[in-house]
DNA sequence: ATTAGCACTCCTTGAAAGAGAGTGCTAAGA
DNA sequence: TCTTAGCACTCTCTTTCAAGGAGTGCTAAT
């Protein structure tokens, strides 16, 4: 793709900066007279021209006005992306209520996925710290009725997993107890690999909850995320360019299947390092529901104890200049949280 | 309000199971029509002007055909509620589904609020189960990093907390297994106001974590439901009576805010016991926003362990005959399933 | 290189007309 | 007395047409 001209960038970002404020196409005249530009709309005509011939701008029909395409967005996004930051008044304000929420781990995460959607109006995604490799930590056994246990398993990340197992026949908490005395002697601080090679025990209630535990850390390494929660859904719908069409509900639908977003974020963040940001526009991600939409998304946590993914969705005229730093700061927020708590000597 | 003759009783009905297929205003000529009523459009148009001065039907319009009223829903719903059953086969799908879950708590809530959605093209909520009078059953504490220690304590109802506390100085893990004990022993079983009313401890750490656990079993007791789950969001957004304005969104938004929703559950659920169903039509139950839907709403659980609310929000024009028998097994189903699990013997 | 002028295209809006659906009423029939 | 056929009436929905407006691309002059 050819050059841009000094006047080409500021004409291309004038453009786009209107339009994502107004959702109208915007016009030569329109541009001329708001902004001082020292130029005739039939100057900036020819301007426009060719920056719809180098794919920077289109027309929704012939008599209307220019609308960015995504590589308009995309070169949009470029120029802010480096220096984007958020106002001090917000950051103060966002940072006292994690402070408030820093002893609840759960609302570490709703607390994320509203705050990202209230300032970028769009649907917030917030995970769970996952680890990479789960390791064990604690196991708890607690007897609930004849032969139902409670097992409340917590792993090196700090997620927590609750399971229930029928045994054979009633067990007393003293004998649970015991057991998992042993369990957690015996698998502090292993990988899933270290415990399904231990040999066999010889205690039969040993054994099936060793079996338990290994099936469900499994279970919980395979999955690519920890919980998702998500926020501000109704957002989108609010969108004009959302308000005939059923292009928001494709949206949403998509989101609302979770093993779908689990694999959309995994995938779009396999390449992304905590502290980067990614922002996918239109059709960059691949999915075909969110053409019209645009995502942005930074990994957040400590790499390779327990990362997770957060980022906010929003029509592909989104306020990039309001999510982008938003994002960015609430990743940074998170890190720290995570990192404090269950980082460091493990 | 007068009585029905049979004949407008079976009008009604046939309107309302119409309308509710088709999303159309229904006529008399329709009516006579498609259905075997032996009468000649007429007839019905008289029927129908009766039953419009009745307040069970009105026109949107001079020259369209009749819709069913707030009281008409009413009546054809209470014509249904009672024997409404759910097909075996379908029957069987879900009980089985739930069997394979049966291990994985969260997976309860998730899994019912997934087949509510899909079973009644409405929106699910689903809350966990809660206890109106929180007991204490087990706390564990495990150090993470130098001051910070993870606190994961076990309600009686099977609810589990995690909270963070960070200490004066750092401790050790042994050191908080022994305190571990000790809490679990002089506390297991008791409520809020017992715990409340024991002497200060001696020890500073016992007496640190004894205070954090007093706040977080207050905290759980004080809320008036467990954790929320729901589903199916997008199908209200496909009814063809949101397609065009707001009124969906505005719905979604009152269900995205959790502490309205909480509200709502609360105040409908109040006078409403395990087993029983309840049907909120229209602007019954006081929410202007749901103004054009319904929910169907069932309690779940053990009666003063451990109970919850799951139910389904769709347009006036859901399919009642498909979500009340659902929302009623699903209720059913859960139910057993806290019972096993946490019921009995307590 | 820039700009004024102008013809052209296409969307949007509003009015008018016709079609269609459904009703209420009246009068005749069982 | 209840039911039914017939009919005029009302209202919405769709289509059509014309006018208005916005914005463009091109050309010629500066």
């Amino acid at each position: 793709m050819a050059e841009l001209t000094e006047r080409q960038q500021t004409i291309l970002l004038l453009i786009t900066r209107d339009y994502i404020d107004t959702a109208q196409p915007v016009g030569s005249k329109r541009l001329a007279e708001h902004y001082r530009l020292d130029l005739s709309s039939a100057t900036i005509r020819n301007e426009m021209a060719a920056l719809t011939e180098m794919g920077y701008l289109r027309q929704p029909h012939t008599s209307a006005g220019r609308v960015p395409t995504e590589e308009g967005y995309r070169f949009f996004v470029g120029q802010m992306v480096q220096q984007a930051e958020l106002p001090e008044a917000i950051q103060h304000t966002i940072s006292h209520q994690f402070y408030q929420a820093r002893a609840d781990v759960d609302q570490w995460m709703t607390l994320a996925a509203s705050i990202l959607a209230h300032q970028s109006q769009g649907v917030s995604v917030v995970t769970a710290p996952h680890a990479e490799t789960v390791r064990f930590k604690h196991v708890e056994l607690i007897s609930t009725q004849g032969r139902q246990v409670l097992m409340v398993m917590v792993l090196a990340g700090g997620e927590v997993s609750q399971q229930i197992l029928t045994l054979a026949e009633p067990v007393s908490q003293e004998r649970l107890s015991q057991t998992t005395a042993r369990l957690n002697g015996l698998l502090a601080g292993l990988a899933l690999d270290a415990i399904a090679a231990l040999p066999a025990r010889s205690d039969a209630l040993d054994q099936d909850i060793l079996t338990l535990i290994v099936a469900d850390i499994r279970r919980i390494g395979e999955s690519t995320s920890g919980q998702i929660y998500t926020d501000g859904q109704t957002n989108l719908l609010a969108e004009p360019e959302f308000s005939e069409s059923d292009g928001a509900r494709r949206a949403l639908r998509l989101f609302e299947e979770r093993s779908t977003l689990k694999d959309l974020l995994a995938r779009t963040s396999a390449n992304s390092n905590v502290g980067g940001l990614q922002v996918l526009i239109g059709s960059e991600g691949g999915w075909e529901e969110l053409r019209q939409c645009s995502m942005v998304l930074a990994r957040y946590g400590v790499p390779g104890l327990a990362t997770g993914t957060l980022g906010v969705l929003g029509p592909m005229r989104m306020s990039y200049a309001r999510t982008i730093p938003t994002v960015r700061y609430v990743a940074d927020l998170l890190s720290d949280m995570v990192n404090d708590t269950i980082g460091g000597n493990d």
